[in-house]
RNA sequence: GACCCCGUCGUCUAGUCAGGUCUAGGACACCAGGUUUUCAUCCUGGUAACACGGGUUCGAAUCCCGUCGGGGUCACCA
């Protein structure tokens, strides 16, 4: 047998990172009772029974049985993708899971996701169904984690994967051993200071301009038996890490080496006064469990990387790859962030208000006439209205309330919020791989299946990029252009379906193809059919006339365009109904146009005014087909009503 | 403020690691022109950047130092 102390010393640089169950089925003879099954969990209690033995140890003596420990450089590359669910999938979010997602299918790997759900007071459940809903929409799927199907995706039963459970909040055993194991080896220890004790000290420190540093002198100096008593009265405390007293460098994949001095690191908490962990021992815990080899994140990580490589060491585990990724901004250089919505509808709520007297009470019955029913469901009262606009609440529900009212567009932050404005999930994944990464070679425009072949790290960038909007549009034009017109109207259909309760296809029937079909060329987005093409299923007397469209198209050269629309009656009521097509009355108008004199602008502006109430429309005759020969009458007899002067109409 | 990261057209970026082929390439936006019954497309052309200052070198966008600028972090959030 060979020498342990050697084997130790062997693996003192590259402490493999093995599951327990791994260090235990080493050890056992080939053919005998597993000592234990798969779970990482009852692997932890198996060597609970053998306080002694610790991590390495276990190690030395696998190697010790000539168990070849699975090196971290030639194991199979996982990653993960670990949101907290609280809302929708951010766009920064989606981008990550993206490239992480990209990173395991180039190399053969498997991806992850886990849901880190340790924040009690802001994790909902509805937020996890949201997010798969998110990533199944872009088209990201994961070997590990919550089953997209499942009715109940917290259901253990019914996750993937043999390192489940995928929700944090069903892993707390795992943490709270750990966590034990630290406090046993004097690595972390129990601090009984309140928060608000701690925000004191801080602001202090703030107030003096002195640089804050929690101080650990006092909680690891309590004797023993204070802290049991302590412990014993029930008084809240949480468990910190101890963090070592050598400056800590993270070999990131993107910036290179990052070290950071021992004096800059605090003990960090790592068990919350409830028992949950934080995100920090969660992560650490969960991504050595779970074999995770490569952690692809945001920048705004990597001042924890020190704590969780601090973290690594001290519990054993090989530190997997970290790659840090560049941040995501708004086009004004400002942080993207939910609340921008709020924002946005509060400027413009407030704007409303300047215009009416500050008349809360209006805007409030205004908002509730156009959200009827609505209101209710998200809460909305007078009072709950009052708080959003003094900024005491960002409810993400109210903007999109008053943005609704107001007609203004709210700026698109979530997934949902893209997908809800009619973009394509593969334009808008195109564009976020672009944000931070390219492939090279002035190579822009390429899909899931192309970065499944040439995602690769080193080609992350370093510095922050802004979020355009004008070139995501411009990518979703492209990904429009390349849909057949049935997958077009495939898309409106569902699209309809999603964002305004299926209103066209109800409205429209059978002419929902046609309608389809004369939108596919000049669409953007998924979104805009439905946004100009309003008037398609306005009721006939409903048809609201743009004052600019009726002066440009009608009224201006001594009404020629109302006199168009007068001379065009009759030959329009002349076409039976069954040939009111396209050609017959494109040969109709254009006769009237030669006949006349008259460009076909002439023409076909003061007709789409009278029957879209502005300029605005798809080519005219298709208009008029769809519309079908009763509304086209009906609205352009109502639009010469409403529109020839008083006198004449008396005069007559 | 302290610590850390970053700095090429307005924006996203190629080029930087292995200095010359870069009078710096592409995309989006913008401007001009063309196509068109409106709109949206589409086509052609154009404007536009190596943050600044030192150094190393025959030669610097590329290597080094400094300055300035931008950003991130500093929670019982993740």
């Amino acid at each position: 047998m060979p020498n342990l102390q050697v084997m130790r010393h062997d693996i003192q640089g590259q402490t493999p990172c093995l599951t327990l169950y791994e260090h235990l089925s080493a050890l056992q003879p080939p053919g005998s009772e597993p000592v234990c099954n798969r779970s990482p969990r009852i692997a932890m209690r198996a060597t609970a029974t053998y306080p002694q033995v610790d991590t390495p140890v276990v190690s030395s003596i696998a190697l010790a049985f000539d168990y070849n420990p699975p090196s971290m450089s030639n194991r199979k590359i996982v990653t993960r993708f670990a949101p907290s669910p609280t809302g929708h999938l951010h766009v920064g979010g989606a981008r990550t899971a993206l490239f992480n997602w990209a990173f395991a299918r180039k190399h053969g790997g498997t991806f992850i996701l886990r849901i880190e759900d340790t924040d009690r007071a802001r994790s909902t459940a509805q937020s996890t169904r949201a997010i798969i809903d998110d990533l199944r929409w872009l088209g990201l799927d994961w070997d590990e984690g919550p089953d997209e199907k499942a009715d109940d995706p917290y259901d253990p039963q019914s996750q993937i994967g043999e390192h489940g459970p995928y929700f944090q909040s069903q892993r707390l055993d795992l943490y709270k051993e750990h966590a034990q194991r630290l406090m046993q080896a004097g690595r972390a220890y129990k601090c009984f200071k309140t928060p608000d004790e701690l925000k004191a000290q801080r602001d202090n420190a703030k107030a003096e301009k002195r640089p804050y540093k929690y101080d650990r002198t006092e909680s690891i100096n309590l004797p023993q038996p204070t802290i049991d008593k302590y412990v014993e009265e029930g008084r809240p405390h949480v468990v910190r890490f101890r963090m070592p007293d050598h400056d800590i460098t993270v070999h990131d994949l993107v910036l290179g080496d990052v070290t950071v001095k021992a004096s800059e690191l605090e003990d960090f908490i790592i068990l919350k006064s409830d028992g949950y962990p934080t995100f920090h021992l969660a992560n650490v815990v969960d991504d050595a469990l779970m074999q995770v080899t490569h952690v692809l994140r945001a920048q705004e990580h990597l001042m924890n990387t020190p704590k969780h490589v601090a973290l690594q060491e001290a519990l054993g585990f090989e530190s997997p790859k970290y790659a840090h990724m560049p941040l995501i901004f708004n086009a004004d250089g400002s942080k993207m962030s939910k609340r921008d919505k709020a924002k946005t509808a509060r400027a413009a709520a407030k704007e409303w208000m300047k215009q009416n007297n500050d008349n809360i009470d209006r805007l409030y019955h205004e908002i509730k006439e156009e959200c009827a029913g609505y209101l209710d469901s998200i809460g909305l009262t007078k009072e709950t209205l009052q708080d959003f606009l003094d900024k005491k609440t960002d409810d993400v529900l109210y903007p999109q309330a008053i943005a609704r009212f107001l007609h203004i567009p709210l700026p698109e932050i979530d997934v949902n919020d893209f997908r809800l404005s009619g973009y394509l999930p593969e334009a808008l994944l195109n564009y976020l791989a672009l944000l931070g990464w390219s492939p090279g070679n002035d190579v822009e425009r390429f899909d899931l299946d192309f970065l499944k072949e040439n995602f690769d790290l080193k080609r992350i960038g370093k510095s922050n990029a802004r979020f355009d909007r004008d070139k995501l549009l411009a990518f979703n034009t492209e990904a429009i252009a390349k849909l057949s017109s049935d997958e077009f109207h495939q898309q409106l259909i569902r699209h309809d379906g999603y964002s305004r309760s299926c209103t066209f296809q109800i409205g429209l029937g059978n002419r929902f193809r046609p309608f389809a079909a004369c939108y596919r060329e000049r669409s953007r987005t998924l979104d805009e059919p439905f946004a100009n093409g309003q008037f398609f299923v306005t009721d006939d007397t409903k048809i609201e006339y743009d004052p600019k469209a009726i002066d440009k198209a009608l009224l201006k050269n001594d009404d020629q365009g109302l006199a168009v629309l007068n001379d065009l009656q009759p030959p329009l009521e002349s076409i039976p109904t069954d040939k009111w097509t396209a050609s017959e009355l494109e040969k109709t108008i254009k006769d009237y146009a030669q006949q006349k004199n008259l460009g076909m602008g002439k023409v076909a502006q003061p007709l789409r005014v009278a029957v879209s109430g502005s300029t605005v429309s798809p080519p005219i005759f298709d208009t008029l087909v769809i519309l079908g020969k009763g509304s086209t009458l009906a609205r352009i007899g109502r639009c010469l009503q409403l529109n020839t002067p008083q006198q004449q109409t008396e005069a007559s």
